[in-house]
DNA sequence: CAATATACCTTATCTGTCAAGGTATATTAG
DNA sequence: CTAATATACCTTGACAGATAAGGTATATTG
């Protein structure tokens, strides 16, 4: 079983600094991390991805910077910034309320 | 604290569904239903409400009929059919699911 | 008699996501 | 050597669910 678009949204940025959380990153390694952790169940749509980095540095809560390696394709480096930090956190609190809210309603 | 549409977004029709599933009912009970049970940290819009009630309707999951009663506003009243309690089933699985997997991404 | 609560509805707009298209380089298979 | 695949990023137009803002109408309360 898969599970729709819907149940994430809302939740993609809160993933992303998740794992910048771990140490800066990019795009294509994110989004190969999300499908091995859920198991083929779940990945985000290329254009999804790209779409919440944009938002994210618009907000300030992540920058991003070319990488050095001279060998494979070019990357884009992202890194969580402080105020992202705290914007996780945030997150993190209104997914925990949000599942119980849920629960009590379904 | 209160959360963002786009946590719910994706529950609507379940919410909707689970509160038929104790009985037949009408849009602005099922809102109140919402708001007490989340302590006013959650009620859905209007239009939000009466839009995911005609999607319910045209996929078979619902119907519905005008109240009889003679007093105070006509309430149109609804009903989960065999196919929406199949619907909301499926849903509650999903939401396990995706319960397991956001926190897993988080 | 005015204000409030009940009860439903429509329209235009917003936002995150997606499908479909694109570019470019490195590695692997035949 | 060359074709296929994996890596890596990006843009555009369209879609669907949610929202704001508007509306109608009745019953109750002060």
């Amino acid at each position: 079983m898969s599970i729709r678009a819907d149940m994430i949204r809302g939740h993609t940025e809160t993933i992303i600094l998740a794992h910048l959380m771990k140490g800066n990153s990019y795009g294509y390694e994110i989004n190969k991390s999300i499908k091995e952790k859920t198991n083929d169940k779940y990945e985000l749509n290329d254009a999804t991805l790209y779409c919440a980095f944009r938002r994210l540095e618009e907000m300030g809560y992540i920058s991003s910077f070319w990488g050095e390696g001279n060998s494979g394709a070019r990357r884009r480096y992202y890194s969580i910034t402080n105020e992202g930090i705290e914007f996780y956190k945030k997150n993190i609190e209104e997914w925990n309320l949000t599942k119980e809210l849920i629960d009590k309603l379904i």
